[in-house]
DNA sequence: CCGGGATTGTAGCGCTTTGTATCAGCTACG
DNA sequence: CGTAGCTGATACAAAGCGCTACAATCCCGG
């Protein structure tokens, strides 16, 4: 985090939303309001955000849909504020993807420190979906072209990848040195939930394979982790 | 045999230790209790955990000050537990490095969903991250490539290793001419504990010593400590 | 709207890897 | 020497994974 961490405000009730960003920026943090989904994705679309902080209860599409929504696609530390305090749905909003909660009425002070506390756990910026578009990697001795969706190897010979391939692959290289599950692959490269005898990845880290490792029947790029899931060993490098 | 988070559970009053622990082993994790600061750095010490769940109010060193000791130096999740119920003190928790804080007395539900919650936000950082990963080796007359999980020989024969064979030489390799109990092994390799007549460990090593031991039958590389373990007997060197 | 090729998901076989049981040898210690 | 506790090795069964084949689906030009 080169600046000051920027944090996005939803909450339909104007009172809320300023007092909130006020008291953000005195402390530290620069704060953006939104007042609706429909707004906030407006925000989303423009800028760029560490962190949101979501009123549950709106007009329009609700925080909890919004939450779950978002953590599945973009990769944004999400703190949900809630006017209900049972514990059924503070339990709710953690387990739909939000990385903290706060009942309200809240006090401001422990909010700036919820915030703080997940922006410190929040991993470093890696390479996502967003900043890997348009760029050119190198990896491995490989060189992909991410607009192209094109492969160059080692004697620069070009290989076509399928959407399938260049998605999985894309997703490997935001994460590289990382154990993925199937299920976070299949989550990520698919947007969907795997099955009981779901082997769709593995079929497709398969067709990667022979695409990309020099001995397609000992692969050293993309490593098996025995029931843990994949992984990808090499440094990524932005060419451009 | 899915390696389960590893929750350390630091509490002084045995009734909450016992009922967190057994909460958390029926719903997906492995748990693990320390009744007081000296028995919380034994358990460290020995084995891998994802996560601390830390009771503030202790005889002894306390919580608070706990925290803030390990927080500097380990990158180790916590969530704080205490009766005081009120803003200032759950702020002083979070602001001196926890990650979460939850006011007893509280529902275990809602101590998993915050468990879970921190967990998704730290990335798993065991040892296909770790400082070993993306180096080569040279040990006792052995290279070991980290990232084609490959190792050649002092003839230049190479051999190929299972990720069981690879996590543990690399789990002895991080820690040469130290003896480690087939436990902490377990633990390190698999993430589990050992049962009463697990053999796993004693049957890995003799795996392991056929790949990597000049004479098998007299093992020079790895030895063994009569009912202590094993230890690595060589200088590691990092080639790159 | 249709047809054909490319791509992607599903099923299943078979190999490899790994955990457990068991036995036999070894060591320490009387 | 004899015994008890460890350890090493072998055998076996279960689980995980790679790969092939095939079915379903997508894509795109006509």
């Amino acid at each position: 985090m080169n600046s000051l961490p920027h944090i996005l405000v939803v909450d339909d009730h104007r009172q809320i939303r300023d007092s909130v960003t006020r008291f953000l920026e005195r402390n530290g943090m620069r704060a953006t309001a939104a007042k609706d989904a429909r707004e906030m994705e407006e925000k989303l679309a423009k800028g760029h955000f560490d962190l949101m902080v979501l009123d549950v209860m709106m007009p329009g599409e609700d925080g909890l849909s919004i939450c779950k929504r978002l953590s599945a696609e973009k990769r944004l530390p999400i703190i949900m504020l809630t006017a209900l305090g049972q514990d059924q749905d503070r339990i709710v909003g953690l387990e739909i993807g939000a990385d903290d909660y706060l009942p309200k009425p809240f006090n401001p002070r422990e909010l700036l420190a919820r915030i703080k506390a997940v922006l410190r756990r929040a991993p470093e910026e890696r390479l996502e979906a967003g900043p890997l578009s348009g760029r050119i990697l190198r990896f491995g001795g490989l060189t992909l072209d991410t607009d192209a969706h094109m492969l160059t190897d080692r004697d620069g010979n070009r290989v076509q990848l399928t959407t399938a391939d260049f998605r999985l692959l894309t997703v490997l290289l935001a994460r590289p040195r990382t154990v993925l599950s199937r299920e976070q692959i299949l989550d990520l490269t698919a947007g969907r939930a795997a099955g009981p005898l779901d082997r769709t990845i593995d079929n497709q880290i398969s067709r990667l394979r022979r695409k990309i490792e020099m001995d397609p029947l000992r692969p050293t790029l993309i490593t098996t982790v025995r029931s843990q899931g994949y992984s990808l060993n090499a440094d990524v490098e932005v060419v451009e």
